[in-house]
DNA sequence: TACGTTAGCGGACTTGAGTCCGTTTGTCAA
DNA sequence: TTGACAAACGGACTCAAGTCCGCTAACGTA
């Protein structure tokens, strides 16, 4: 019901990874794990790209060959984490579904498991989200998490777990505007809320909507 | 119930309101004008900040006195509008409230408002998120939004409009979180909603709390 | 193994935001 | 009216992002 959706971006496939020469492929290494060093070092937000650069031993021009932008590079940082993120959840959505478990409670889990990625890799997300402008070409994290929302509400609602009338598209995006970085850090950093109680108000929100 | 919210941040209006020299005030309004005509003629966000002071003939030094940065100008020049806005939907609200309208039609009524605002003022309101960062300490239009639909939801509890053990304050966040500049802009044209269908959206989510 | 093609490389350069600080000028009190 | 002083002014400067383009060297072919 839910396939693997391709964490990779065609597009960047196809102008990367065909053929990359083996002195590109080193150095996209050599950046990944120096900018990893410097991250942990002193954190995303302060580390800028010249530095990163210098400190990889390479020209400035190298760099944004191999990575348009920074936020380009922090989700090839992501990219593993984000693939066992989405294989683990695929996991247990078809356990639960071998279980029994309906499809909105899948969604409220699935929601709770977002909350705390989200959480989790917040500064990397945030260049990832300046980088990728939105409202331009929308955003690969984003992507994938309405893909699954979208199709678990669909299947939800093919079940019967959904009261009528309801624009499923526009609930997704509902949910999911709660996990957008700079929304994300607003509620926790100006608002408080607990991952808790932000994983709490999505379960709410499913319920509400539930037959 | 719902007072009028002072638009001018009081730091602000402290730092700049107070006895402003009469220079430095001409400076204010020609900047202003200056900006509004540069906008109008070539998009605001393909002005730049150099250009606005030049163009004022005045110094870089001088723009950045006035404003911290492009997004408190705009902020500025919508000021104006804003205040009308405000206004106007509290003068309805008085009416509403008279005739027996629910807080929850009202709440209703004001999204659909704000969703035009929000598309109108577009442009205006991107430079404005950009510039006090959300996440930081929050912006402006935001902060007032927040207190009415926030005032519009207790009121609606009060009067028994609302359902139990609902998260009234989650649920301002989510309704709001549809009206954040970079989530509408995204919602508008990658995912090519109509105005419309996000105030229709916005009203279902507040039927779904409805007794 | 030699060679031509072409991706890859590096760093100077451009652009725009925002800051700094020495100079000027409006304001108010005497 | 004058003079002191705080506010305001202006533009050079810093800092970081991202681009450009002439040089270099990897790889596939003969």
């Amino acid at each position: 019901m839910i396939d693997r959706i391709e964490l990779i971006n065609p597009e960047w496939e196809t102008l990367h990874d065909r053929h990359e020469r083996a002195d590109a492929a080193a150095n996209r290494a050599l950046i990944l794990h120096t900018a990893e060093r410097l991250f942990a070092e002193r954190g995303v937000a302060s580390v800028n790209m010249a530095e990163i650069a210098e400190a990889a031993g390479v020209g400035k021009g190298t760099l944004y060959r191999r990575f348009a932008n920074k936020g380009e590079l922090c989700l090839s940082l992501m990219d593993q984490q984000m693939s066992e993120f989405q294989n683990a959840m695929l996991a247990k959505f078809h356990e639960w579904t071998v279980s029994g478990t309906p499809y909105l409670e899948q969604l409220s889990r699935f929601l709770e498991a977002l909350v705390d990625f989200t959480e989790l890799h917040c500064p990397l997300l945030t260049e990832v989200a300046h980088g990728e402008l939105i409202h331009t070409r929308l955003n690969l994290p984003h992507f994938w998490q309405y893909m699954t929302v979208s199709a678990l509400l669909r299947s939800a609602n093919s079940s019967g777990e959904i009261i009528d009338d309801i624009d499923l598209e526009f609930i997704g995006e509902t949910l999911l505007a709660h996990l957008q970085v700079d929304y994300f850090l607003f509620q926790r950093r100006v608002r408080q809320y607990s991952t808790a109680r932000i994983a709490a108000g999505l379960r709410m929100l499913v319920q509400l909507i539930a037959t």
